[in-house]
DNA sequence: CCTAGAAATGGAACCGATTCCACTACCTCG
DNA sequence: CGAGGTAGTGGAATCGGTTCCATTTCTAGG
């Protein structure tokens, strides 16, 4: 109920509230004894810091906003797994923004959130910002680190996609396939990605000397529902199938693996998948694919937020890393069959 | 930089701190006039009222704090986003802890995040308490709302998961199915859900007086890839393989499916696989499944974390809400194929 | 031995809101 | 017409820390 204040400790402790507020948190001179004796008090009591009251006073929050336009998508449920873990090993909270609501929801946060001196920094996941968003954002001052996506003006961590989905789509090429399709999705709102890995998967077909076929691509949503349903289009018509499908993530590669097996077509045989992200699912669906290394983005991300925050505000520069991609071959690509019709 | 204070709406405004304060947060009398004032200076000035001071003056903080044991699954994810955006709707954040990282983790969050005074209220999810903590807890008398698992004196909404498991467990034994195999987990950390839905899946089969077989029970971790592992072991031996199997979720039982088709099994022909969730994937892969209304579930908890906000401290009564769960009959199920070597 | 500078400490201002209290102006009811 | 309420308002206390500033003590350098 009445719950202790530092002024408590302060007389347990027969030290005055300066000296114990100094002791405590770590900052100014203190002896030897006045820490021990506070530290002592503290514990004694049960005293924990109100951090309403620390941030108040000293600007410091302690907490980190993160925006994301979903939770249950593997990659972003990731991301805030690790950054959690990141955040939380040097004492920082983790308050999550989700987007899901709409457009006006994302305002609301946008305009508002910041303004509320609850965060001191901000993780943005795969957030795509028009011109006048970026320049509020970057008028309050907050440091921001955005994943996925580079943001200029604004520190980011993110993958080449354009060199992934090439990457990926250069596998099925190198195996021999020459009718390759492609299932992802549009480039809009929130998504940056979209038209890269698209342009990746485009740009390997075309330097392989493929003429691109629209009836080939099929862009839609981002679940593995999506996938499962592009790929039974892809697949439907034997004389059209293609004999390998490039998918703009792991979950609808799985979709259309999944597709693929009820449509009774063999996955590598009857046409092969690759995806992109390492989901940790890939194993288990024996899934060739490009891991972004999703980990190491979010830690990386965390990081240089940190790093940031213990800079002064003038001296910090934005800073854009790029994590490598790795191709990773498991069992759901193989060369192409043969084919009577291509060459008699 | 120099953000915009109250008093600088009240300079503008042509009134004092307190009337726009009052006229803000809309709590106490104020005249028409006074409002419309005062929400016009803040407008002109882009005011928006900072957290954390209101939060030490009012004891408000306007933020929910969550605890869970794991981002990156299903349930846990589909709970964040649902609650998140319930709470987003009365103007609560979320702040999330992450319990990921093991005990110390575990004890850190427990015993300190309450007492800083950063959340008004706290939803735990699938969080199972010894007797101490939940002491703590209580002491604290910060309103708890958890979601999964029943817990003495603290507000829960879950689902019977004993009864849940029987459901599925008793659909397969409807259909004809003796032979039934359970993958799931131990009754152990976190997870009070275990031991009860194992127990309905035994109470199902010893119900229809087949006796338990343990090497048909497989328990272990709770994702898709130990589904997978645990059907392989249960599917390896043609002559000691069950024709059903009753998994404690849905993301096993995807698993168990996946595991089946790599074998060269056709689910459900071979094998009939039931899960419990109501997982967004059941739709692809055509999976009977027990559908527990996660969203249900999460709302209601929320909204009833909210309505405990808004009693008298000494008001407040700890409430159990149950959803009900629903069968939900898909592709994976039917009746087994007649097999010889069982009666003559 | 004297003095500059650092270490250690306490008093008090301060962060930016909310809210108690006192006061005035009106209404209403007996 | 006077008493009791209620609406509307501003001044000032308050929430619980942090940090500036002043003071004292100690150490080291000249």
């Amino acid at each position: 109920m009445a719950s202790v204040t530092i002024k408590d400790v302060a007389e347990r402790a027969g030290l005055s509230v300066a000296t114990v507020s100094r002791a405590l948190s770590g900052r100014g001179h203190v002896s030897d004894a006045a820490r021990t004796q506070s530290e002592q008090a503290a514990r004694d009591l049960g005293y924990v810091a109100s951090y309403n009251a620390a941030s108040l006073a000293s600007g410091r929050s302690k907490n980190i906003g993160m925006v994301v336009p979903w939770v249950n998508r593997w990659f972003f449920s990731t991301v805030i797994e690790t950054a959690s873990t990141v955040l939380a090993a040097e004492g920082y909270d983790l308050t999550l923004y989700y987007l899901g609501g709409g457009k006006r929801e994302r305002d609301l946060v946008l305009s508002d959130f910041l303004l509320r001196k609850r965060i001191d920094g901000m993780l943005a996941v795969a957030l795509e910002l028009d011109d006048a968003e970026r320049a509020d954002l970057l008028r309050v001052g907050t440091p921001i680190v955005c994943i996925g996506g580079v943001i200029p003006g604004v520190s980011t961590v993110s993958i080449d996609d354009f060199a992934a989905a090439r990457l990926a789509t250069e596998h099925l090429v190198a195996l021999g396939h020459r009718r390759i399709a492609h299932i992802g999705w549009e480039g809009a709102g929130d998504f940056a990605l979209a038209t890269t890995r698209q342009g990746g998967y485009a740009d390997a077909v075309r330097a392989a000397g493929i003429e691109i076929v629209p009836a080939l691509i099929a862009l839609g949503g981002f679940t593995t529902q999506d996938g499962y349903a592009a790929a039974k289009r892809l697949l439907a018509d034997p004389r059209l199938r293609p004999t390998a499908i490039s998918a703009a993530s792991d979950e609808l590669a799985i979709g259309a693996i999944t597709a693929a097996r009820d449509l009774g077509l063999d996955v590598p045989r009857d046409v092969s998948v690759v995806g992109i992200d390492g989901h940790d699912l890939g194993d288990v669906f024996g899934l060739t694919t490009v891991d972004q290394h999703v980990r190491k983005q979010a830690t990386r991300a965390a990081t240089l937020l940190l790093r940031q925050l213990g800079q002064e505000p003038d001296t910090r520069e934005p800073v854009h890393a790029e994590v490598t991609v790795e191709l990773l071959v498991r069992s759901s690509t193989m060369a192409p069959r043969p084919q009577r019709s291509v060459t008699g």
